[in-house]
DNA sequence: AAAATCATTTGACAATTGTCACAAAATCAC
DNA sequence: GTGATTTTGTGACAATTGTCAAATGATTTT
């Protein structure tokens, strides 16, 4: 993949930046194929980049002992990073691919460099910032005023094709459920 | 309160706008003095300011059919804003005073037009924006790995005083469990 | 294809928490 | 201060969910 293709892509993906914006965008950018089990982000370390998903999934997960808790999927077309990387901390969850997928992979310190001085980058940020904090606030509301069965029946139907795509283990973690109890809700139909 | 008082709380509390941001910004701002249970943003509706809390406190709250639950609170220095009137949308919580406040309002919709030429406001919204992410993840975090025992006590010693100015019920709703069980979380010791 | 590995389901039981009803304590209004 | 209202605490019980163990089903490896 060339650099006029991967213009194209920001560009279509990101419509706020400006043409200027998305050359320089695509300076610091590359295509990446990579394997599934591929992780992207370690729990405990600092990284710099982020990435869009061309094809493919992801997960992101914490860890404290034995317990894994996924905290979010990603999917085609969408961004993936991690606050406290994105501004130069330690990641505390590990990001991982669900299948060979192709992916941009952005540096994290140049794009924060750019915004600094560009007013488009600034506003992407925004953007996805603000689409970032809409879906926690999502989550937090399903937690507090749903039932389990509600918010794995909302998931399933808001993101179609999630079933074949995500183990169930996965998803309880995800529902904030035990295994054993995301089984129980599927078999009662 | 004069203009020139109001610049020196904005330049003070908002270290990333220089000096001709701050003058800019506090064009678009006023001093507002309420009264214990003032709303000042309802669910259901449009709203076109936030604020910062000068003295006081304030709480953030959903409901459902009688049923209401917490979402955070507000002290002194801190922004009230929810992301759904920021972005001109409907607000799906309401916000209300806890006590006697002394607040600085400022315009939403100048700020974002602001934002939109000015780099210095931009990187604001940013700053501002990346704190609610940092703090939605935590709380998620917490919900998934900490015993509401945990939650509580950590809670209590990270926002010392806040005994003093939040009910034990709504207290209960942050935490996300029920009146009486904080109840007897409290009574163990 | 058989063996091995991994994911999912199911059962039995325990632990946690919610709900309802009411009592006690604190706060507010007059 | 007194009564009324609101907030908080407690008990009894039910409902939900987690945990552990084992069985079944699916997938991968050899």
């Amino acid at each position: 993949m060339n650099s006029t293709e991967i213009e194209e892509i920001i560009k279509s993906r990101f419509p706020v930046l400006n043409k200027d914006s998305v050359i320089a965008f695509a300076k610091f950018s590359s295509f990446l194929n990579f394997k599934k089990g591929k992780k992207l982000i370690y729990e405990g370390k600092k990284h710099h980049s982020f990435y869009l998903i061309l094809k493919g999934s992801a997960k992101a997960y914490y860890t404290k002992e034995t317990k894994e808790v996924c905290s979010w999927f990603a999917f085609e077309n969408e961004v993936i990073a991690t606050i406290k990387t994105f501004n130069g901390l330690v990641s505390n969850e590990t990001i991982m691919l669900l299948e060979d997928s192709k992916l941009i992979q952005f540096n994290t310190k140049s794009i924060k460099e750019l915004a600094t001085t560009n007013l488009d980058v600034s506003h992407f940020l925004n953007d996805t910032l603000t689409e970032h904090a809409v879906f926690l606030e999502e989550k937090l509301y399903q937690l507090q005023f749903m039932s389990s069965e509600e918010r794995y029946k909302g998931l399933v139907n808001d993101v179609p094709g999630i079933l074949q795509k995500v183990s169930l283990t996965d998803l309880a973690s995800f529902l904030g459920v035990s295994r054993e109890t995301l089984s129980r809700i599927r078999g009662k139909r």
